[in-house]
DNA sequence: GTCAATTACGTTCTCCGTAAGGATG
DNA sequence: CATCCTTACGGAGAACGTAATTGAC
């Protein structure tokens, strides 16, 4: 009557033999011998002093007390093998969802291409795009909402961050402006034009708002929301501006022109930060992977 | 990243880890040496090639493939736990149910002392007593409505069977008949008394059809269903009947005598009946064995 | 420096396979 | 006598414990 440490090769040869109804055809179905098979059986009904089994040479059939046990064990060797097929899938990415907060210049830019590529790989795998705000979505990763959050500086002690890349400021203006046909302009270049920035809000202006030299150009009294806005007022001539690189889109239109502003320090860095003494599941650490080496494909061309 | 045969050990050692998220503690409630138990954990992980634990040396925590998997493990220890104690509970007669049927001469006299004792001795098992005549309760035993039944004669080939105790008849007549007094009569002390029977159909009436010598006796032209009109007719003093032993409390009036028949002949087998080939339940196991030692506790008196 | 998890290594013990035994039709 | 389950016995490998090691605070 000594107790036995039941194990799913347990279940699976009760139910083996409880389907069969004969020891050796269980046992092969088990892979094991018919002598081990039987050994394996009597331990069962050991351990639990009750014979699971009547047999005769000729004969095997369930007891009472072994059909009810038959119904519990073919269940629970269901639910036991599906929560372990469940954790290899997530930990394959065969299944699962990642969810990701990205400014809406990197939503809009970055990640359509790189979604595209994960779902090539991860076809079964749910990702979910927040493009929002800096803050916002640093309020997304605080809560736990998403695995991963895209953004450019902001208060991150709180997180564990790491630089994606740095990404360089363009200036635009109106395509006959003396500036649209350079190979490239440095702040320096700038002095005397009139610039339109975002409002204080924006984590674009709040980047300007730490560079010196750009507090010494001179700034339009126009300040807008949006870089739709912006695009407009600078095709009407009202100054010029100046933007991060991934923001560019905006402004692809006619009449206007992007210039690469050359100055390294001006970059602004775009951080992927993730909750601290958290761990990523297996979907977050794949499309964490994919961030890290996708800008290297991403050049926004002039 | 070899497979495992995942005992129960194992879902008890990571429930016990996800619970306490300190490998010393887990280990202890685990009864297992730390080592051991860290390797234990590490298998599993190795297995399902997924970490389940982050840990520091200072920390750990449930990654999320380890939230997910908890929760499954959790529902399915619990699922296994309670199958093994019930059925360790139905073989050890803690729980359960056992069906009978018997002869209402039997439910009525016999019966009722046993259904105490049983209820002793195993309070939580439902007993369910048919007190049906002999061809019912073969029916009931056939389609497996009930473990077991009790009858008397017919016929039983396609059961297994056994004698429980061979039932004496007796001679019930008026108390102021000259055979009231007499300690024992013989059939053959019978000539010339006229004597009621019951029906046809009634498996006393059978098995006394068989006896050569009450065929010898001057039967009365009254015969009846029920014993209660039996003792009335009796009483009115318009014959005497053989009734075998079990049904001699429908008799115990004023006015009315039994007296044992000495004709080992004539006794008649009580006879406990099983399907063929079925393993009984351990709870109707034990309620054949009480039913083995049951008979002698029985000694209806005059 | 202390606490806690991992690694190393020798040992124990479970479990399996081969082979002999026994029961049943 | 053939089939099929059980018992006997020896061996391989899994799992455990002691002890040394590594790592974090």
């Amino acid at each position: 009557m000594k107790s036995i440490n039941w194990s799913a090769s347990d279940l699976e040869a009760f139910s083996a033999l409880a389907q069969t109804r004969h020891f050796t055809r269980a046992a092969e179905r088990c892979h094991l011998s018919q002598s081990a098979f039987s050994q394996k059986i009597r331990r069962m009904e050991d351990s639990l002093g009750a014979r699971l089994f009547e047999r005769s040479t000729r004969q095997v059939s369930l007891t009472p007390e072994g059909e009810v046990f038959a119904e519990d064990v073919l269940r629970i060797e269901g639910e036991l093998r599906q929560a372990l097929a469940q954790l290899r899938d997530l930990a394959q990415c065969r299944t699962g969802r990642v969810a990701v907060a990205a400014l809406p210049s990197v939503a809009a830019v970055w990640m359509p291409a790189l979604i595209a590529r994960w779902r090539a790989l991860h076809p079964q795998v749910t990702v979910t795009l927040h493009d929002t705000l800096a803050h916002a979505g640093l309020a997304l990763l605080r809560e736990g909402r998403v695995d991963l959050a895209i953004t450019a500086g902001g208060d991150l002690r709180e997180f564990d961050t790491e630089v994606l890349m740095t990404e360089p400021y363009w200036l635009v203006c109106r395509a006959d402006h003396p500036l649209a046909a350079r190979e490239a302009v440095t702040l320096a270049g700038l002095v005397g034009e009139e610039v339109i920035h975002l409002s204080r809000g924006s984590s674009v202006r709040q980047h300007l708002e730490h560079v010196p030299q750009v507090q010494g150009l001179r700034a339009s009294p126009l300040e807008v929301e949006h870089l739709a806005t912006l695009a407009a007022l600078v095709a009407q001539g009202l100054g010029v501006t100046l933007v991060p690189e991934l923001t560019l889109f905006h402004f692809r239109q006619a009449g206007l022109a992007a210039v690469p502003l050359d100055e390294p320090s001006l970059a602004r860095p775009i951080v992927l930060a993730r909750r601290k003494g958290r761990a990523l599941s297996a979907a977050a650490q794949a499309f964490q992977a994919l961030l890290r080496e996708a800008p290297l494909a991403v050049r926004p061309v002039r």
